[in-house]
DNA sequence: CGGGGATCTGCAATCGTTTACATGCCGAGG
DNA sequence: CCTCGGCATGTAAACGATTGCAGATCCCCG
């Protein structure tokens, strides 16, 4: 009517914004945006005439305009070493049940060994893209000698403690784990063994090795009957071991893998050359994946509460994105769980059977 | 000085902006802005003296702002039934290798069988949060009575086809792999068969299970010759249709299961009732998952050329985004091959070994 | 010496919300 | 009757970049 009108376009082509809403409402923009967002503050029939506009209209906020006015984007960064190992699938579901209730919701980061995507990943946090990030990798990613340190966005580590880092971290007890497979073999009679280890210097790596031999010094074990193989994670690593390992003369009874998918490249691999296990020597592995249940045989395993892992992780980032927190630099641990299945068995022969050395 | 100052922040606390960079740089934001997205038309000195403030302040973009005003995002949502499944993580690293390649970035959106999740991902697109879709669901998801189509962003849909969808397609070719698959059993003796589902109305189960009758059929196998077991693609469902297997008298002498999960949770149940593979029984599996290779024994199947799959499918959407391409409805369909290993054999007895019935 | 591109740059509008602040209204308390 | 406080709402200024447009500069050529 009155010609002065200098805005709100003419609901011409394309999406519906929040101007359309209101006109059919008959309200102002900034009414329409409080009945979505804190409906309690408006008035019952405001509310519902915007609702029903909304309704019609089938209007949705548009992203990047409330994420540039409102300073958030209720996005978290998730950053995973790998995406195809199943271990961390179930960490994701933990933090994504998490974040939802949160109504955060989740990139997923796969560094996948990449340099590439690793600066990618940390030029999207300092480029706003997302309220928090969520560090699985055992490591805080950099880009250009800029560290996600910098970013200003809360940070929190789970899976791979990373030492002496300003953020709150989500652990497990590897050492106490590792102390309690070197029990187990033990006292099934196993006084040689093997070790295949995760890539050098990766501290889940570090801790599970720590904790074996640990475990092994308690009972007396002297550091000679404990031969390593390397290994990074891998099937092939495993089966690479298992080769080698079937070529010792003497040879370990017992081997502890630092994780499953090399305990299972092992039995594959060491089934291949006609060994048996448990009979001919004893398997532990580390995770207790899904498949760990249906190798041949079964493959005894610790257990990681892999979904509370990543449910407890996405909490304490929750509470730091929220303000509830101060991002203290603590250690939360987590228990785990032995699984004895058929991989371990009774070292062969007499219980008191020494070493060769 | 001047009261009527408006813009131009006292470059005080918070994030460094343009305007910062363009300070520093003795020149307007525009210059900056140009000097990063299309160096070539700035002039050489202005360029150096950017790039050099740039490098001087760690200066990045606010995406926000830029996706606002640029009206997109350099971001594609991908939709996954299941990521925990390892097929798709192979797929997904063909898209994201390829979508990295032309600049775009990826958003995993795992739906987990979840409602919520799938409406959340819809609203998400419908909010402009991303510029393309990629669905590897075999299905368009909706929110509350609107579909993705009506969101108005180009979709590529692969792994599944989805019949009569109004946007291009990746898939492979299910049944002449599954005719293959027939092919190599009957060659091998067996004429009695059995066959572990999908889940009832998938597009993958039904195109496998038609495939693998036909070439059955072709062969002049009676219909009566082939035992169906429900199935859901999970190692459990593989598990159970062993024990039901193994209790038939007369029993089939080869199973094909739908995909590799189902055929080694087969295969480990029924090693468990001290059945032989292939000795008693051989089995086929579908997709060629690493695990296939790691089995015992390693597992006959379809590799399907995931990382392909992915890559083409990406390549698709990045011509529709660009506007290269018209939404054409097409099918693009990837070779497969099979690959023979130790859980299929001759079928035990004779070869005229007659059916029962 | 002047005209006309070509090249580079800056101004300011724009993207679509959220939200600080102002306004108007109503009932209650003095 | 006046004021004050509290609610519901509207107005308009952010948020931080990109980009159409136009002005400024420079060079080349007639």
């Amino acid at each position: 009517m009155t010609p002065g009108r200098r805005r709100a376009k003419p609901s011409s082509a394309g999406r519906t914004g929040i101007a359309d809403v209101a006109r059919m409402a008959g309200v102002s923009t900034a009414t329409v945006s409080r009945a979505l967002a804190a409906p309690e503050i408006v008035s019952a029939g405001a509310r519902a005439r915007v609702l029903e506009a909304v309704r019609k209209t089938g209007y949705t906020p548009h992203v990047a305009a409330r994420n540039l006015r409102a300073r958030r984007t209720m996005m978290v960064l998730v950053v995973v070493p790998d995406i195809a190992n199943p271990f961390f699938s179930e960490v994701l579901h933990g933090i994504d049940d998490t974040l939802a209730t949160a109504g955060y919701g989740l990139l997923i980061g796969n560094l996948a060994n990449s340099a590439a995507k690793e600066r990618r990943y940390v030029d999207l946090v300092f480029a706003g893209q997302v309220d928090g990030v969520l560090l699985l990798n055992g490591g805080v990613p950099t880009s250009g000698g800029r560290s996600l340190l910098d970013a200003g966005v809360p940070i929190v580590a789970g899976c791979e403690a990373i030492p002496r880092a300003p953020f709150p971290q989500v652990e497990i007890q590897n050492r106490e784990a590792s102390i309690a497979v070197a029990a187990l073999l033990l006292q099934l009679g196993h006084r040689r063994f093997a070790y295949i280890s995760g890539p050098r210097g990766n501290v889940l790596e570090k801790e599970r090795l720590a904790g074996f031999r640990k475990g092994l010094a308690n009972a007396g074990v002297k550091r000679e009957s404990l031969v390593l193989f390397d290994g990074d994670f891998t099937f092939r690593a495993g089966a690479d071991a298992a080769r080698r390992f079937a070529a010792m003369q003497p040879r370990p009874t017992a081997v502890y893998a630092a994780n499953d998918e090399m305990a299972i490249g092992f039995l594959k691999a060491i089934h291949a050359v006609g060994m048996q296990v448990p009979r001919d020597a004893s398997v532990v592995g580390f995770d207790g994946i899904d498949y760990a249940d249906y190798s041949e045989p079964t493959l005894t395993t610790v257990r990681q509460p892999r979904y509370a892992i990543g449910a407890t992780a996405a909490g304490l980032l929750i509470d730091l994105m929220t303000r509830k927190t101060r991002a203290k630099a603590g250690l939360t641990r987590l228990e785990i769980s032995l699984l004895v299945r058929n991989s371990t068995g009774p070292a062969p022969g007499a219980a008191g059977m020494r070493p060769g050395e």
